[in-house]
DNA sequence: AGAAATGTTGCGCT
DNA sequence: AAGCGCAACATTTC
């Protein structure tokens, strides 16, 4: 459940253990949901050096001086914990034990977290990314679908999620209940840069509070998207309705495109 | 104490 | 035929 910041903290943090640590086992717990089988992962990477950890849209990676990535989602309710010796850890999917004595606990207690060796590359480029610009928007928004659920499409931008498609369109003015192509082009424009601060803005708030942080997602300093809130931080009363099965929180400062 | 939360996939409807 | 809604996954947290 951890967003695109909360992730970016974590590969910052993970880097920070682990890089330059040398992989001594890797244990698959529970397969169900593992993508490569637990054999050829282990051949990959065991025995091999860290070489850094990183984000890449929803997803984070583990990549090792041999060349080898283990890519990793946490979907819903995936969680890390480090631990030293012996993993205690309820619900786990696969742990990486290093040579600092140090292992790394991937869980899941709904068992959905993925890990897949070498991810392909994908077509739609990362949140933070400078392709994410104007002209790519306003091209991939030349539809008649729903803004909010356009902007949470993996396959148009990777990383936003439901709590941050609402901080992001509340920053921009722009209603979730919008239409993609009625959004005028300078609104388009500001949609764009509104992606890039709200998100770089929560990671460093997301740092400030909690340095170390490798697991669970910080939220409490959500303008909008965040149910202990009446209103926003603009004084407008926060308004619910549900968009693509979830939960979206907006209020009347949002101008609607339809 | 029962609903809400959270991302993805795949299916069916319009 | 693009776009939407729904179910499934399973447990914890309020």
């Amino acid at each position: 459940m951890p967003e695109l910041p909360d992730l970016q903290v974590f590969s910052y943090n993970l880097a920070k253990l682990f890089k330059g640590k040398k992989l001594v086992k890797l244990n698959v717990v529970n397969g169900k949901r593992i993508r490569t089988p637990a054999a050829k992962l282990k051949k990959a990477c065991e025995k091999s050096v860290l070489n850094d950890v990183y984000r890449e849209g929803k997803e984070l990676r583990f990549e090792f001086k041999n060349g080898n990535i283990i890519g990793l989602h946490l979907m819903l309710h995936g969680a890390l914990k480090v631990f030293e010796k012996k993993n205690d850890a309820k619900f786990t999917i696969a742990e990486l034990l290093f040579d600092n004595g140090k292992g790394l606990a991937i869980t899941d207690f709904q068992g959905m977290a993925t890990i897949y060796l070498n991810p392909k590359e994908k077509d739609a480029p990362d949140a933070l990314s400078p392709a994410v610009n104007k002209k790519y928007l306003a091209e991939k928004l030349n539809s008649k679908g729903n803004i909010k659920n356009l902007l949470m499409d993996q396959h148009v931008i990777r990383g936003i999620g439901n709590a941050y498609a609402d901080e992001i369109l509340w920053d921009a003015k722009i209603s979730p209940l919008s239409v993609a192509n009625k959004i005028p082009a300078t609104k388009v424009a500001r949609l764009g840069k509104s992606i890039k601060t709200v998100l770089k803005k929560a990671e460093k708030q997301i740092r400030k509070e909690h340095p170390d942080l490798i697991s669970g997602e910080i939220r409490d300093f959500l303008g909008v998207h965040n149910s202990r809130k009446k209103e926003s931080p603009g004084g407008s009363k926060i308004k619910n309705v549900v968009i693509g099965g979830r939960k979206t929180y907006y209020t009347d400062e949002q101008a609607v495109y339809k």
